[in-house]
DNA sequence: CAGTATCCATTTCGATACTG
DNA sequence: CAGTATCGAAATGGATACTG
C-alpha cells in the first residue's frame, strides 16, 4: 500500500482499493460470502496466501471484521466495507458497457456455474428435486461436466456426478453460456444458433430460462 | 494489466483500473487537464515515464484519445473514459468519509494552493487585479510562500514573488488550510483558534472565505 | 476448515538525466 | 512542450507444499 503522498480522497481511497484483488474480495464480500474457503471460490486464481494477507489488510483498514466461533472463522464487512458497494457497483456498470472483449482465458466454468448456481429463480421449481447437467464439450474433460441439484431448501453444484438421474441436460459452448450470463447475447439466441442444446421433458426444457437469472450486471444498458 | 482470469466485469474493468496512479490520471482529466505538464501538476510525485505508460494504456483501452497541433498535444477522453467519473466521483465520497487519517507524506502545498487555485470563485473578486499571499510557517522556504494572482480573465499560481503588492496575506499551518479544503475542518475554526491569520483590509479579510471553494468532496455527509 | 511457509521469477516503478 | 532512456532497488505475488 505505497502512498501517493496526495491529501485527494481519491488518492487515499486507491491507496487502498487498487491492490489486486482487493476489489474482487470485497465484491465477494458483498455477494455474501463469509468464510474463507468460500471466499476463496469467488476468486479461484488467488493463492491462500494472498487471500489472507488481503483480508487482514482489510481488517487493518477497518472494512472487514473477523469473527471466531469455535474454529468457524467469519468476516464480515464493517459500514466502512458496506458503502464500497456504490463503488464495486459503479465499476460493474462501466467493465459491462466498455470491457466487452473477453479473451479465452477470462472464461472459467467453474466460477461460471458457481455463479449460477446462486443465482437460480427457487421459487419456479416445480417441487422435490430437479437435477441439471452442463456439458461444455469445449472444455478438457476434467472440468467439462457439473450437475446443479435443486431443492427446495439447497441448492449444490457439483462436479462429479451426484449419482440422480438429470432432469435437464444442457450442451453449450463455455463462451455463448458466459455471454448469456453477461447478458452479452440471449438466450435464446444461442438456443436457435445451435451453440446451445437443451435435452429433457418439453416443460422442463422451456422452464429452464425462467430458472436461471442472469448476472445482476446483465441488464446494464450498453453504449449505443 | 496482468487479467484476473474472470469475466466478470467487476475483474475486467479492474485489469485495467486498478494500476496504479490510473485512476489519478482519469481524475486529472476529468477535472480538465488535457496537457502533458498539466497532468503532471495534478501527480507530481509520478515520473514523466510512467505518466506517458499510463496515458498510452488509456489509449490503448479506448478511453483516451491524443490529438497533435503542431507539436502541441492533447489528451481528451473519450466517452468510455468520460463514463468513468461515477467511479471517481463515488471513490472520492467513499475517500472523504472512511480514509480521513492524513500522514504528513500526503501534504502537499503545491498540490493544495493548485486545488485551490482552480476553484476561486471568481464572481466574488473586486474588478482588478487582487494578489493573495499564502505563508506556511512550517513548511521548508523553498515551497513555504505561494502568491495567486487573480484578474478578470485569468488566475496565475506563482511560486516566487510576481512583484504585484499584496492585498490579503494568509499565514497557516500546511495541515490547518489542507483540512480545511477537504471539509475537514471549517474555516472559522481554524481562524478563531489560531491556527490561520489573515492579513489585510478588513473588506477584504472578510471576503476571503466567499472567495475560495472548498473540495468538491467537502460537502460529502461523515459517517455519524 | 482456515490458513502458513517458502521461494524466486517477474514486474514495477522511482530517480535521474537527457532529447527533438 | 512533450516526452525517452536507463538502471537498479523493492515488492509483488504465483506456485506449491504443508499444518493445527
Amino acid at each position: 500500500m505505497r502512498s501517493y503522498g496526495q491529501f485527494c480522497p481519491v488518492a487515499k481511497a486507491m491507496e487502498l482499493l487498487d491492490e489486486r484483488w482487493t476489489l474482487l474480495v470485497v465484491r465477494e464480500l458483498l455477494m455474501g460470502s463469509r468464510h474463507f474457503n468460500e471466499l476463496r471460490r469467488g476468486v479461484p486464481r488467488m493463492s491462500p496466501a494472498l487471500l489472507s494477507k488481503r483480508l487482514r489488510t482489510l481488517m487493518r483498514a477497518g472494512l472487514v471484521d473477523r469473527f471466531t466461533d469455535g474454529n468457524r472463522v467469519t468476516y464480515v464487512l464493517t459500514p466502512a466495507g458496506e458503502e464500497l458497494h456504490p463503488i464495486v457497483e459503479s465499476v460493474g456498470r462501466w467493465g459491462t458497457r466498455w470491457i466487452t472483449q473477453l479473451g479465452d482465458a477470462d472464461l472459467d466454468p467453474h466460477l461460471l456455474l458457481w455463479d449460477m448456481h446462486r443465482n437460480l429463480e427457487l421459487a419456479a421449481f416445480p417441487d422435490g428435486r430437479t437435477v441439471l447437467r452442463f456439458t461444455f464439450p469445449d472444455v478438457p474433460p476434467a472440468a467439462a461436466t457439473w450437475w446443479i441439484v435443486v431443492t427446495r431448501d439447497e441448492v449444490d453444484l457439483c462436479d462429479t456426478d451426484p449419482g440422480h438421474s438429470v432432469d435437464v441436460a444442457v450442451t453449450t459452448g463455455l463462451r455463448a453460456l458466459t455471454e448469456v450470463w453477461r447478458g452479452d447475447r440471449r438466450f435464446d439466441e444461442v438456443l436457435r444458433s445451435g451453440e446451445l442444446l437443451v435435452e429433457g421433458p418439453a416443460p422442463l426444457r422451456r422452464a429452464l430460462p425462467r430458472w436461471l437469472k442472469l448476472s445482476a450486471f446483465a441488464a446494464v444498458p450498453r453504449p449505443v
